[in-house]
This record gives C-alpha cells, sequence and structure tokens, in this order.
DNA sequence: GACGATGCTACGTCTGTCGTGGTATGTGTA
DNA sequence: TACACATACCACGACAGACGTAGCATCGTC
C-alpha cells in the first residue's frame, strides 16, 4: 500500500506542514529535497510530506512573505537548486503557530480518550 | 468578530471535529444544538464548531455508519430534534482516531519550539 | 406580533492536500 | 553508447472538509 504515513492522516498535518516546514527553515535555509528528506527524519518516518504539498506550500509561504528564494548551486555540481530562507514575518508567524499548537493540542486533547483504554490494551484492529 | 474561535484555527482542527462529535455522543445520545454547546463548555469557550461544520459532519458520519439518527420531541414540548447515536463501528472509529491523535501529536510536536521538551536536547542532529 | 433562542437544511466557495504526469541534470554501470 | 535511478522542480486538476450566507420553522416572552 502506498500509505507510507501509517497512522497519520494528512487532514490533521494539515495546516501545520507549512509549520514543519519554517522549522527546518528556520535552523539554515534550505531547498525542497531536503527539507523533504530532514522532515521524514525528524519524524522517524512516521511523517512524509508529499512533493506536491511541499512546493505548494512553498509558493504559498513566499507568497505570504514568510519566505524568500534564491537560485544556487548546491555542492560541486552544476546543479540549480531553489533554496529558500525565513523571513522576520515568517519567524513571527512560525512563533504563533506554536502558541496556537499548544492551545489547540490541548483542546483536542480533551476529547480524546488517553491512557486508560491505552493501558488496557484492548485494541481491536489491524492498524500499524 | 466572527472570530470567536481565537488562536485556533480550523485547519487543525479540521479531521478531529467528527472525533469531537463522537467523544460527546459515546457518552449520550444528543443533537446538534446541544452537541455544539457540550464541545463550547468542555473546550471552555476557546472552540466553538459552526452549524454548518456540525450538520455536515452529521450527515457524513452517519453515511459512513459511524452514527445513526431518529427522531424525538425533546422536554415537554413538541419540537422535534433529531438524535444522533455512536455506531459500533464509530466507536471504532473514534478508538483508531485517539490512537491517531497520539502518533500525530507527537510528530507536530517535533517541530515546535517553545516547549520542555526541548530543553532536554537530546534531539536530532546529524543523524541522516 | 416582534424578538431571541432553538433546531435544522441547501447551496456554493475557499483552501490545503495530493494524484498524475512532465522536465532536466547528475551518477553509476554495463 | 544506453539505461536506470536519484536528485530537483513544476503545472494541472480533483477532492474533501470547513464555512459563509441564507433560509425555514417552532417556542416562549414581552
Amino acid at each position: 500500500m502506498n500509505e507510507l504515513n501509517a497512522g497519520i492522516s494528512s487532514d490533521v498535518i494539515r495546516g501545520y506542514n507549512d509549520t514543519m516546514i519554517l522549522y527546518i527553515l528556520k535552523q539554515e535555509p534550505s531547498y525542497g529535497y531536503e527539507i523533504s528528506k530532514r522532515i521524514r527524519s525528524i519524524s522517524e518516518d512516521k511523517y512524509i510530506i508529499k512533493e506536491t504539498t511541499l512546493y505548494s506550500a512553498f509558493s504559498r509561504m513566499e507568497k505570504n512573505g514568510y519566505i524568500e528564494s534564491y537560485e544556487a548551486a548546491g555542492d560541486g555540481s552544476g546543479k540549480k537548486r531553489t533554496y529558500y530562507r525565513i523571513s522576520e514575518t515568517g519567524l513571527k508567524y512560525y512563533r504563533e503557530k506554536c502558541n496556537e499548537w499548544e492551545l489547540t493540542k490541548d483542546v483536542i486533547q480533551r476529547f480524546i480518550d488517553g491512557s486508560s483504554y491505552l493501558t488496557m490494551k484492548g485494541e481491536e484492529n489491524g492498524n500499524n
């Protein structure tokens, strides 16, 4: 099955892809392919962002002024890449999303049956 | 002033409205207006579900077999209401969403600055 | 009978995600 | 030379959930 993101529905991540990308760019400028790999590795393969999602996020965020792009050749090779760096606005946006996340997480958590059902190990699904 | 849900973007909640509704119905059958108020009160006014969102969730979930509806008059009045009760499938779905939530929460958290988990500094580094 | 609270529905728009498919360069290898 | 494969990016369009707007009907009250 193509469901690489096992157990993670994109509907939840929706709206947080931008945040993830900004988190990467906050550390240092980067480009599409590498960001995609970083996200995958940070999440320990639990989340793999789709290419189209990634690039549409780039153009959206650049339009919003959260990131800026510039052309550059990578290593010794002549391969051109589009690098992105985070802007001040982007950093501010990222921090807002972090705050929002704490809030939202708290709210959703109230509607989740947590530890109790997990401890009694009563899982009847073939999900993994 | 329609921004009643201060600080909470619907993009995050997206996909978890169903879960919230099922959480309410898991306790006892209920109907639209009351569920809406329950969600508002449980979240301490931090999240207020839109009417259209609520009712479209009903029809979606009924179509999926997660809930069942029945007509009933409420209190002494002759007002007809459409009550919903959760089904076995719905309960199973709810539990899956709970599991998914724990997973997703953990993943997103890795891209968020500001919590204590950062202080322990054991994060991903040059690990690739 | 005007009003607000309750209770529900129809219709259409918007936005983020993602499937499909395409372009182009660099590297390995046979 | 040929080819596969990883890298690197993009256009197009479909889809689904959230939501804005609008409407309808009932009930209690003043």
